[in-house]
DNA sequence: CCTTTTTTGTTATTAAAATAACATATTTTT
DNA sequence: AAAAATATGTTATTTTAATAACAAAAAAGG
């Protein structure tokens, strides 16, 4: 029912891996050079390309090129990515002038925020207020949203842009909040990633699990 | 041989529902109502439980106040968690000014660029010359570092970091670090997520993958 | 004080994901 | 032109992870 998001999280570094390749002059590229690149078998890469019908030659491997162009068809690459960010705090003003974005074609329309003092609605990226956010995305016709904004306004937002033609959210706000059938939430929890980290290190420096029992 | 990193996202995903139940009020907790919270089995909440031998009582649930202690434990929440942060660009700077961080007990302790115009040497959190991070990461024994430079510099950042005692790194630059036996770099690639989402969104309308062959 | 109910802790089962294996097609080499 | 080598595409196997099932303990009710 829900497709595989490892799967599509994988084309997408496979992409960036052959991106680079082209760069330094290759055409052809194998499976093994993508398994090795991104930390999986080479039998993997050959059947997630072979999910959406993407093919190489049985011996010589893959035509970069055809193949990065059939990949950004399948990841959308084609249409307009058009986000906006909601909550215009460091964060999300940070993200705003991020410029990894327009280098994957993906494209912030607006910023929007219920503080006065940080509206900007004359910027290249305009700022605007939440009030004006209905009426934006149903004239922009975005679906994708970066939330940024204080933990207790997360899921009241979340509530009112279901409501909109928005399908997507980025949430950055430390509560991880879920996914429904057809409303995609994504969390982002910084935090959570930098204690996971710091229980691995501990972990990793021998002192283990606290509960072992003999057995 | 690695731990794994499924299992401490949700128990901290657990101890931070169990927070808040305590603060409306709750004093035990049910498998039921964390699986519900956090979207899995209640058999899978007592399984996690089980693995680091915390206990409840075979009717009436578990003891919060008991429960988080323990996981505050085994999280190594019994630990100052200090981290700096590598790359001071607006990214850089929110996250040193994040409120989340000392909210769960994790502390800035300094952040680190070589464009001498947005050092601070006086600030509460000192942002300093990276030429000075050698040092500082030996003196005041960190471990753990965010990444928030250019893509381009992140490797060769990494590499150096690994002959320090850094043993952990999130990295927000755009390409896919992988960790090593006893250097854990867990990457937040933004764009990618972003991506993914518009993969999902369109693949729900219905135009599922493009090459789709009788069978 | 015995019966019923409830909820844990653990084992068994199912489901999902990744790897390994191999037959087939295509070059290259001799 | 035949034999050897190579790398795909797909099937089989293994590994991993999650759910379901259930026996045992503890509380509640009559």
């Amino acid at each position: 029912m829900k497709t595989q998001s490892a799967v599509i999280e994988r084309l997408l570094k496979y992409r960036d891996v052959m991106q680079k390749m082209k760069g330094l002059g290759f055409v052809r590229v194998f499976s093994d050079n993508l398994a090795d690149a991104v930390g999986v078998s080479p039998s993997l890469v050959r059947k997630d390309f072979s999910i959406f019908g993407l093919t190489g030659n049985k011996r010589g491997g893959y035509q970069m090129e055809e193949l990065i162009a059939k990949l950004n068809i399948i990841l959308g690459k084609d249409r307009k990515q058009k986000i906006i960010i909601i909550g215009c705090g460091k964060m999300g003003r940070a993200l705003i002038n991020y410029n990894g974005f327009p280098r994957v074609g993906i494209r912030v329309a607006a910023g929007f925020d219920s503080d006065p003092a940080v509206l900007d609605e004359a910027a290249p990226i305009p700022i605007l207020h939440i009030s004006k956010i209905k009426d934006f995305i149903t004239e922009k016709g975005i679906q994708v949203a970066v939330l940024t904004v204080p933990e207790p306004s997360a899921q009241s937002i979340i509530d009112s842009l279901k409501k909109t033609c928005i399908k997507g959210v980025i949430n950055f706000a430390p509560v991880s909040l879920r996914s429904s059938e057809n409303f995609i939430i994504q969390n982002i929890n910084v935090e959570q990633e930098i204690e996971n980290i710091f229980y691995q290190i501990h972990f990793a420096d021998g002192a283990a699990s606290s509960g072992e029992e003999s057995k």
